[in-house]
DNA sequence: TATGAATGAGGATTCATTCAT
DNA sequence: TATGAATGAATCCTCATTCAT
């Protein structure tokens, strides 16, 4: 038989984050995805049910993934909830460090949706967040963060400014560098704007 | 009885906002929002040129508004510098807190093109956004903020966040107050999460 | 505005009588349609929800244009029941007289499904069956009829008969005439084959 | 365990058969077909030609058993030819006795072009009309039958009525039982509706 | 023979926009 | 201005068939 040669399943994935980087998701075409592939049209729908399939299986892998490496900082007993906090902005940096690609195709239109909806495919994303809170929380007991904040409200604030910064990113990567946003992010969400060296 | 000018035309604004809410920019379908808008799908068309211009009307108009509110503000000599910031998450946050359709029509799908497009209509965003940096600037020079925060960095940031508090605000509106994510953002932008009160 | 001008909605139904009699429901083209209408593809879809309820429409026209000539009939007191059971012929086998390709598109595939599905648009052909069931009620209660024929098993089959061969003559309506299709019917039906000259 | 010859191309068959009664000629996947064969999609195209092969052969095999049958009750002499015509409905009912899957099949969409085209597939069963034709034809000289009725027509009433009774059987088997029908259609074709107990 | 991954032509339907009145 | 019937380009998805193994 016609045995699958390469990985088709991968290339299409890789394919439809490159259009739905460039065309977001409502104008990404099918056919283009296919051509980018190097697929026949009809080989998309051997791998995914449908478009709205592909993106959330890119949604799916990514949070999934960055579950993942949030969980094995979360179990480490040798570094300090402030330092879980920093490692957690590295995550998410890390993860789109030279996928400007990745970061359009995910925040583009279509991710608004996101947490909207109960899918599946939302559930690691959801995992990411609780974990999230959690460490957030445990900073709190510690009396390392403080106990006023609404945690899913900084969290909400947290993750939509650096959903923004990535996207714009995203969009012209030589106007700033990633590294220079993660910096002053980091700062940002531990000490704020207020100048701590003032009276 | 309706005079019959100027009315149809802002009319026609009026339920765009309510359908590019409900649907998104891409779902909208412009014989919703003639039916809504009382008016025949051709006269959507006398008025604006095409979906698009609605969509941008709705935004030139939101950031003109803001962005007058914003001068008026700066241009006070009685309050601080200080003060100013805070009054400027006082416009954004009063901007939208009865609105919670304009929140997602804005907000929603469409808008990510946003900044990214040279469009004669984005231009009260841009002064706007440019307001905000000075007066960000001036809290620098004045020794109010800290001056190793990189501004365009951190406005993004800023705006990132409460844009996507506010939409998922506007999508469920009694999950949380919006004085309480107000409250929140403020406290959050000037001080951080970290808890002064600790040694 | 542009006004309708003609009769576009008949234009297109009566170009899809030929296009569904020329092909079958399955292989008829909603773009052939329209071109033989000399309509835009569009336009099919301002006067009709989708293939499907062009069909009915069809369908339902015809069945209604029967019933209601058959209940002219069946009110009439001036005629025995075993007239008005010919007349019944007849309003079927008139129908068709002219109509080639109403006959071949009504009856091609598609219309198996009549009867099995309880659409709004079936009713006037089971209307249309009911009355025509009375008539034959009608008929044994006066003793015209032999009372041991099971009427629902009886219709079906004279309407199946009369199914099949109006379709073959509307394959090829030179091979035989229809009013001899019709004398052999109304015979075959009312005295069966068998020799009534015989001992 | 399974003998691998001859096997594989009746279970597609029977499969097909099934697939065909439940879903119409049109919406019969051939991968279906496949899964319920339990072959390969491969295997089946090793077996037929495609798609309209397999529903030939389905067609040919019955007309071609019909015939055989028919014609050993032709070659007998012990029986009359109005006994003959008896057996000739039989062989049509006892064909689908326990098999509404088969009847649906063979009857539901897709089988109007039956007799419209000349394929060799058609042969058995244009063969087993014509011998149908032929006892009627018998019976005519021997004075059983009426002489006026025209045989090809009288033909297809009868092959109509039987398909569209066995179609609506075979949609809904408990609604009647096919040895009624079988009574009512003997009864009807040699006798007709009229009650011959009449003056 | 047997397989099933790969193909790609084909078609129903949508909807922003136009334009004759 | 105002109308809404008319337009047709554009696209997702299906599925019979093929063919390399």
């Amino acid at each position: 038989m016609r045995t699958k040669t390469g990985d088709k399943e991968k290339d299409i994935l890789e394919a439809a984050i490159s259009v739905f980087a460039e065309n977001g998701y409502h104008n990404a075409k099918i056919q283009k995805i296919a051509i980018l592939a190097g697929v026949a049209i009809g080989s998309v729908y051997v791998y995914y049910k449908n478009k709205e399939a592909i993106f959330s299986k890119i949604v799916e892998r990514l949070w999934t993934d960055l579950y993942n490496q949030l969980q094995q900082i979360d179990d480490r007993a040798d570094i300090s909830t402030a330092e879980k906090f920093d490692a957690l902005i590295d995550v998410l940096f890390d993860a789109f460090f030279d996928k400007p690609f990745l970061a359009r195709a995910i925040i583009s239109e279509g991710s608004n949706q996101i947490e909207k909806d109960n899918n599946a495919y939302m559930e690691p994303y959801r995992n990411f967040m609780t974990l999230g809170e959690k460490i957030v929380e445990d900073g709190i007991k510690e009396n390392i963060f403080n106990p006023n904040i609404d945690i899913k409200i900084v969290r909400s604030f947290i993750f939509g400014g650096f959903r923004f910064l990535l996207y714009q990113w995203a969009c012209a990567p030589q106007d700033s560098s990633l590294s220079l946003i993660r910096q002053n992010v980091k700062f940002f969400c531990k000490k704020g704007m207020l100048n701590s060296n003032m009276a």
